[in-house]
DNA sequence: GCTCGCATTTCGTGATCACAATAGCATTGA
DNA sequence: TCAATGCTATTGTGATCACGAAATGCGAGC
């Protein structure tokens, strides 16, 4: 309907600092810890420090960022407990979005998951965790989109934008989980497919605590003992 | 154990305009709609709209506010739909909240509660519904503090930042539900003192369902009919 | 060899200015 | 009387600069 818009009116600078600093979170591109200084980030945007400061603050008021006392934003590196409480309120939030998708799921959105599924297990065998998690991903925002619920799914993306880095650095250990746990999605579309939302809404709850629990178990937290007091205390010994 | 430190620091002018306008927010200075300028708001403030337009920017980042296509920022006016979603997730959050806070309870809080709720029945026949309302968030916030979960908390209370010029105008009405809703704080600090943190939960997300319920009746929400296509659609016809 | 202290650099904050786009609003025309 | 139109004031964006504080790196001394 609407013509392909010659002039898409490219967006402010500040919304293009804070998109590319936000998929540069997702993709890994800052390790906990990192500092963002203004100027740094400037440059290398090729902007004045105005619009990255902007999107500093926003991604940091988002609770994707954390800001020191002296102001710098830094990556959040998380501790034991902040990533136990990141995982409650992803349990409490999550399966909510996906009750309230229910019943604005269609055939189409259905056939759609279906075919993330069958992607999935090819990439799983292929070295790929990159992509591997980026259809996990997608799964699961097909549906909370689906919602309808803006707040709610903004509220998501932010869990989901602070669990980021981590994630990242986890994402070799994700992908050697057992099998059975990879299956869960497809439980998860059976029972939407059979109307039981309710209980594709359970298994959800289940697999987010157990990703917790499995990534508390075999990650290296903040804090943690065998961790340097200030150094990188995650996966990797140093860099 | 600290000094009293005779020089305390003063924050930062962008940590006082935000504070202020959060406040101004809460205490309904503000009715949905209202446009929020810069350089008004910097003159009134009384510094340059450089830190206004950080804490602007930071409580739409929260989703306290909301930001036009043209970048001003205005007071949200909340549909039907955004306001029963904000109370899904309110029930979804705070009980969860709640089950947190239950292990952390202490004699002391317990015992803070209880006067909350002793000084509650008093303001309830004055007709102070300020007062009212301040004496029900603080009772609630005494218990999510006591979780203990920063992330957590941060979010609840940016719902509660949400609804604020919502409840502001329908605080007469909130006053007028039938008194044994009032109880209901009892029943949930009855529940903490006999430990059974479950039931406690479970009540306090009946009293958010019914108390969503209630407004969801008793107010015109944007995009009512009735209401102007464009002007105030809330509780008074004009202003 | 290690630590402490100082100087230099870099940082974030906030003000001011220029600019383009927007929103109000009075005027004009039907 | 009402709607379209043009102008004017105001808006948000972004760059640049000044300032004080924090962090960094280097050298001297133990």
């Amino acid at each position: 309907m609407n013509s392909p818009d010659p002039s898409p009116e490219p967006p402010p600078l500040e919304e293009q600092a804070y998109r590319r600093l936000r998929q540069a979170l997702v993709e890994g591109t800052f390790a906990p810890g990192d500092k963002l200084s203004l100027r740094r980030v400037a440059t290398a945007l090729g902007t004045s420090p105005m619009p990255v400061r902007a999107a500093l603050r926003r991604l940091a008021a988002e609770q994707a960022l954390d800001i020191t006392a002296s102001g710098t934003a830094i990556v959040p590196r998380l501790t034991r407990a902040a990533f136990l409480e990141l995982g409650e309120v992803r349990a409490a939030l999550e399966p909510l979005a996906l009750r309230l998708a229910v019943p604005q799921l269609d055939a189409a959105t259905l056939e759609a998951l279906e075919q993330l599924l069958a992607g999935h297990a090819g990439t799983r065998t292929g070295g790929k965790p990159e992509e591997f998690l980026r259809v996990d991903r997608e799964f699961l925002f097909t549906l909370y989109r689906r919602a309808e619920a803006p707040l709610l799914l903004g509220m998501i993306e932010s869990l989901w934008l602070r669990r980021g880095p981590l994630f990242w650095e986890a994402r070799w250990m994700l992908m050697s989980r057992p099998a059975e746990q990879a299956h869960r999605h497809a439980q998860i579309l059976e029972a939407l497919r059979a109307g039981e939302g309710a209980r594709a809404a359970e298994e959800l709850e289940t697999e987010i605590r157990d990703a917790t629990a499995f990534l508390l178990k075999e990650i290296r937290f903040a804090g943690d003992a065998g961790a340097g007091p200030e150094g990188l205390p995650l996966l990797r010994p140093n860099r």
